[in-house]
DNA sequence: TGTACATCAGTGAACGCGCGTTCACTGATGTAC
DNA sequence: TGTACATCAGTGAACGCGCGTTCACTGATGTAC
């Protein structure tokens, strides 16, 4: 496969497609972004790639393992988003989490259809374990920054790193899928969900005992 | 409508249903929790209700108006459900959060036909003003909730409610998203909804300035 | 009280459509010798 | 270097299916007189 650095998935040669499978999620989450987890088919997925429908059924049994691709391409960028918005400011724990922030609710916003065939999909976590592990790996820099920031505090009032984790996640993403989407489905805010989310990082890390 | 009381849409009164309307958002308020929001038809739940397959049109233009009807009945009883937890604590500001929460989550765990049909059906609320009115009304208890928080605090250091009714919302959203569905989405957590919310809740409201 | 009539709600048959899926097939690629 | 062969990836035609939607229709209800 010399030429599968052209990233270009779209220029048949001939016969064979050669990078079918990935052309596939491509067209996938397109056409998630565009209209929904619910609102792709194999068929116009096969399409898209420029192959005829008995295509895809060579790399995807059916359409929620082609659906569960997308989402596991998508924990694994997410997971680098996340990553490299933690390290990029790490001297500084507070100013780490609002990069944090920023890049969660930008991956949201920038890649809907990734963030939809991740936690809109409905996909059944327990028949794709490779897609619980992906999920856990994206949690897991949520995870190493809340220890970070736990070792900051004396052991008589340290919580729970696991908890405050939980915490960061749920409410960035509470305001990703509520404010932060780019459809049509997205509610009005008279401020920004970066500037939204950021508050209520200082908030609670505030009533942690950091901030004061 | 003499009989409407009885609340059984099943029987049929001969020739004419009776009640059609709200047996069809009951049948797709079933086939919603059951399979997604995408996974209901006005034809299965014509079959659902009794009647043939052009009878939901005498109700509904399409698929989306029915959903939209779902989501609709959702939010009243959403906001009847927060605004009772709400009343029922009045005088502990925090017990009645805790109540809050509780009722939240109870409701996206007892109700996921509705809590799918009104958060991740990806209806376009522009297209559905009445939609956005009875979500603004679930809204406003948990601002009136805030209002009250906040009015204990002195004007120095009183955070804006509407910002803080947000942070609120979107905490509970992301859990009961993330952890609180009784589908097989759902991840595993080492402790309750209801506790993580609660505890969130605690940090968050300590972050304010309340509760020392 | 009865009758004619307007209105409404549901029927059932029909249609076109796109999807999922299967099948024998064939073009392309890589490898053993 | 060439040739035979196995393997693989995609073809294209076909099928059954269920859905959305329309249509003229008909049974039921309520009301005017």
């Amino acid at each position: 496969m010399s030429w599968s650095g052209q990233g270009d998935h779209t220029g048949r040669r001939g016969y064979h497609h050669g990078n079918l499978r990935e052309a596939l999620i491509d067209a996938a989450l397109h056409l998630i972004a565009e209209k929904g987890p619910a609102g792709f088919t194999i068929a116009e997925a096969a399409r898209a790639a420029g192959v005829s429908p008995a295509a895809p059924y060579r790399h995807f049994r059916d359409a929620e393992a082609l659906l569960a691709a997308v989402a596991l391409r998508g924990f694994e960028r997410f997971a680098q988003a996340l990553a490299a918005a933690w390290s990029r400011a790490r001297p500084d724990p507070v100013a780490s989490f609002e990069n944090l922030g920023r890049a969660y609710l930008g991956f949201a916003r920038d890649e809907p259809g990734y963030y939809a065939a991740m936690f809109d999909a409905g996909l059944p976590l327990a028949a794709h374990p490779a897609l619980l592990a992906a999920g856990d790996r994206a949690f897991g820099v949520l995870r190493e920054a809340t220890d970070v920031l736990c070792a900051r505090l004396s052991k008589a009032e340290r919580p729970p790193s696991l908890m405050v984790a939980l915490h960061i996640w749920a409410m960035a993403h509470g305001i990703a899928s509520l404010f932060g989407r780019g459809d049509a489905a997205r509610r009005k805010l008279p401020m920004s969900p970066d500037d939204l989310l950021e508050a209520g990082f200082l908030v609670y890390l505030r009533g942690l005992g950091l901030l004061d």
